[in-house]
DNA sequence: ACGTTAGTGACAATTATTAGCAATAAACAA
DNA sequence: TTGTTTATTGCTAATAATTGTCACTAACGT
């Protein structure tokens, strides 16, 4: 489906910047990235679309269910194209490499924990972080490094 | 055990304000608070000590396991005393109540894929987002008010 | 093409949190 | 105890991320 439906079936007008901000997310290989990635990854394509209405865009696709906004450690918001089904994350705290999974069995229990208490779930969302073979191995991750200021808190906390 | 060993244990001086926080997240009956929370909490029962110490101490309990920092969605931390062992949570949306639970089988699960995919787990989060059951029958939650303002969104968005 | 209305861009404002630094209070030895 | 050393605190200013404002512009329906 083009990008235009796409929004279309959002019920979000066709706009230049819409177009442009979800046909990049569509296209990079970058999977998870903050607004202001979002911005520049924009620039760098000759795109100029203010920081602010990247922000506002990213609200509106999460509320219309295209992009899912994520709170990993360390405060700010992620986002994901909401293309492949439900998945929960592994972070790696060396090199921010994110990996994705979805296990049946805990998505089974967790919809049982709900029922059990009497809640009527919206979503929910599984973190967990750790360091991957690649960074205890060898000091070294098989990613592109463009993905570490995304995920890793930016604080020297 | 007292605030004062539990100080020292954790590699802590003690000061007042350090014991004046610790004491009073473990005699609170609201589990889950913002550092504002405390810092007003401490505030409503007469103690004076600043915000920013606040913030500090938070952070130096964090780093010593006397606290768990949670980033439920709104994006600010939420602290809550390490005194149970390690449970996930249920947050109610309409009225911040956040329920706990453990599952066994969940936990398991998790270390599964996590081995399965070469990490060396650090600690997870696991947050899942509903409407409890006093909300929808009734609109109104058994508990304490109080817990609003800490933990749901303060964005309008 | 034209008007209506929603969307955008630039920048100011807010919110949460951290940094800097002088004043203070713990710890510990004399 | 008292003095001395060093970590801690309390202000206040600074920063980072995000949102609000508002005049200007671009979509959409006619």
């Amino acid at each position: 489906m083009s990008s235009n439906a796409e929004l279309k079936k959002a019920g979000l007008k066709t706009t230049l910047p819409r177009l442009k901000i979800l046909s990049m997310l569509e296209s990079t290989n970058i999977r998870h990235m903050t607004a202001e990635d979002v911005y520049k990854s924009l620039l760098d394509s000759g795109e100029e679309i203010g920081l602010a209405t990247v922000y506002r865009v990213l609200t509106q696709f999460e509320n219309a269910g295209l992009v899912i906004r994520h709170n990993f450690e360390g405060g700010r918001s992620v986002f994901e194209l909401n293309d492949e089904g439900h998945h929960d994350h592994l972070v790696c705290m060396e090199c921010g490499e994110v990996f994705e999974f979805y296990d049946k069995a805990i998505e089974e229990r967790q919809r049982k924990v709900a029922e059990e208490s009497g809640f009527v779930l919206d979503n929910h969302s599984l973190y967990m972080y750790g360091v991957c073979e690649g960074m205890r191995n060898n000091g070294k991750c098989s990613i592109n490094k463009k993905k570490l200021s995304s995920v890793l808190n930016t604080s020297k906390r």
